[in-house]
RNA sequence: GACCUCUUGGUCAAGCGGUUAAGACACCGCCCUUUCACGGCGGUAACACGGGUUCGAGUCCCGUAGAGGUCGCCA
């Protein structure tokens, strides 16, 4: 049988990493088992409601290169694939559970529900709905129903007995039926809930693997209640574990952030005698302030190597190797390298990808990803852009460190006179004078201001000097460049300055020096 | 609180009854070098705990602890 998998995220606005990784494995699984791939959207929250929201889904699935078989925009044969569209759908089935006797009508208002678990929780126990509307015979309901009460359909789990179903990570999962609730099938605006809908569409899609985060974990026996109610075959579930970060934590309610105590229960505190945000492990969420596969593009960080990083977050090929391009992790993706634990975001790992990628760039796509990133702080007229990438292709790891590295050929920044002090270049106070000293001539000396000019003239002069290299090299960067480290040695910086500014640099630091 | 799941270095992870317990990131050191970085070499660092089963357990079983998830007319 063709495995057939489907993505379902529903429509946010934004593309949460978890997402963006549990759509790749959905994905890789479809294209190494030369199945398909089915685009599906979640809409049936309509409060929810974020316009622009599927676009978002589209474009984020097309750059990261993860093209569907099936979907809204390319159709298929299972369409329509936004749920909002399919509202007819569902009614039927939830109708012939409610013949069965697997699911009934219930009119509990929600105001009511809302005070009972309020005082189940003051009791410190867990709510249940107690099937109260299933006590109702069909002439009342049928009653209600022509008196145009607002009403949903509810689950009917059995009340013994147990329920289960089978994973391909984790396993045979069960739990007794008692500690199920009666979930609501249908709302009272006649979608369905997500319960509901993504078995109808499952079956219906002809899903043979569900892939989708372990929040569903403790409700798929109820899921699979539901197939052998309606008499239908559950598909093999693949639960996948959530990305976790370590970060700080804020209430979504209050706002408040969780502090940091120490073993006595008492405040952390800063040097400043502030109290110190508590570090936490949660999952990763756009509301705490973690990126999403947006932000991270727009930081500067590459498509290939968020997916790179991303796949190995959670799944290992068991080998030695850790570069992979999409169509290679098409070729050797499977459910057997899934790990079954939470695994923690690494900004860290993810910014050594990132600039293993930046390195094996050619020149020239280089140049072309980091000229807006560069004329952020320099004007692309006035310095030679194409050098400069030459000397930063290999030391940058994210796009968005670019102006910082240069910012410092816009302008001299203020610096101290003890950057001139090195141990290992034996660079002191009074070599780095005379170094100065020695080199406003020599520098003035040269028309020709190329780099290989500035390299052979000075370095042949330096043993005249009676100093070694470091010494007179050292202090000449940092006069003209203000910083400890550069992108680039004295030649390079001095090259790319030109002679005027390097000359008028070089006068204004031997003054200070003074 | 109840239920479900998970537990190898700081992080990602290999391991699927017998290993000196891989590798990568990070960190530290050395080399290279006109700085930083890159590169090369090396180092610190882990099987949560307690019971079993077994000739032998990181690997199997049971507890405990810790972590995560769920308990919505959200998905």
């Amino acid at each position: 049988m063709q495995v057939r998998t489907r993505f379902a995220p529903s429509p946010t606005g934004y593309m949460h990493l978890g997402n963006l990784r549990t759509a790749l494995y959905t994905y890789l699984y479809a294209r190494r088992t030369g199945g398909k791939f089915i685009l599906r959207i979640e809409d049936t929250d309509q409060e929810r409601e974020v316009p622009g929201a599927v676009e978002v889904i589209y474009n984020s699935m097309r750059i990261a290169g993860l093209t569907h078989d099936e979907g809204p925009d390319v159709g298929g044969p299972c369409g329509p694939y936004v749920q909002s569209q399919r509202k007819d759908t569902y009614m039927p089935y939830a109708k012939q559970l409610v013949e069965s006797g697997h699911a009934y009508y219930c009119f509990c208002t929600k105001e009511e529900l809302d005070a009972r678990r309020e005082e189940a929780e003051r009791q410190g126990k867990t709510f249940r709905y107690d099937k109260h509307c299933l006590r109702l015979s069909k002439e009342e309901v049928q009653a209600k129903l022509n008196a145009g009460e607002p009403w949903v359909i509810r689950q009917n789990i059995p009340t013994e007995g147990k329920a289960g179903f089978d994973d391909v990570s984790y396993g045979h999962v069960e739990v007794d039926c008692d500690t199920l609730d009666d979930n609501v099938l249908i709302k009272a605006d006649g979608l369905p809930t997500y319960n509901f809908a993504n078995v109808i569409d499952d079956h219906l899609m002809g899903i043979t693997h569900v892939m989708r985060g372990n929040e569903y974990l403790s409700s798929a026996p109820k899921y699979n209640l539901l197939y052998e109610a309606l008499g239908w075959t559950p598909p093999t579930y693949v639960h996948l574990t959530p990305v976790m970060v370590e970060g700080t934590y804020r209430d979504k309610k209050t706002g408040v952030y969780q502090m940091a105590v120490d073993e006595a229960g008492n405040p952390v505190l800063d040097e400043q005698g502030q109290p110190v945000k508590a570090i936490v492990k949660r999952k990763m969420s756009k509301s705490q302030g973690d990126p999403s596969f947006e932000d991270l593009l727009a930081e500067g960080y590459l498509v290939e190597a968020v997916i790179n990083y991303l796949v190995l977050l959670g799944w290992s090929p068991r080998g030695e190797r850790e570069f992979f391009t999409l169509k290679e992790l098409e070729e050797v993706f499977d459910l057997e390298g899934l790990s079954k634990s939470p695994s923690v975001f690494d900004i860290q790992k993810l910014n050594w990808f990132n600039a293993e990628y930046i390195r094996k760039l050619s020149p020239e796509k280089f140049l072309e990803l980091a000229t807006p990133w560069l004329s952020k702080a320099l004007d692309p007229a006035k310095f030679d852009f194409r050098r400069l990438c030459e000397l930063l292709q290999g030391r940058v790891d994210v796009l968005n460190q670019l102006p910082g590295m240069v910012a410092f050929l816009a302008g001299l920044p203020e610096f101290s006179s003890d950057l001139y002090v090195n141990k290992k270049q034996k660079s002191t106070l009074e070599s780095a004078k005379a170094a100065l000293t020695a080199a406003l001539p020599l520098l003035e000396g040269i028309d020709d201001w190329t780099e290989e000019q500035l390299h052979d003239r000075v370095m042949e002069a330096i043993p005249g000097l009676g100093m070694k290299n470091g010494q007179f090299l050292w202090p000449l960067r940092i006069a003209i460049s203000g910083q400890m480290s550069t992108p680039g040695g004295a030649f390079e910086i001095a090259y790319l300055l030109g002679k005027d500014e390097t000359l008028r640099r070089l006068k204004a630091s031997l003054e200070k020096l003074s």
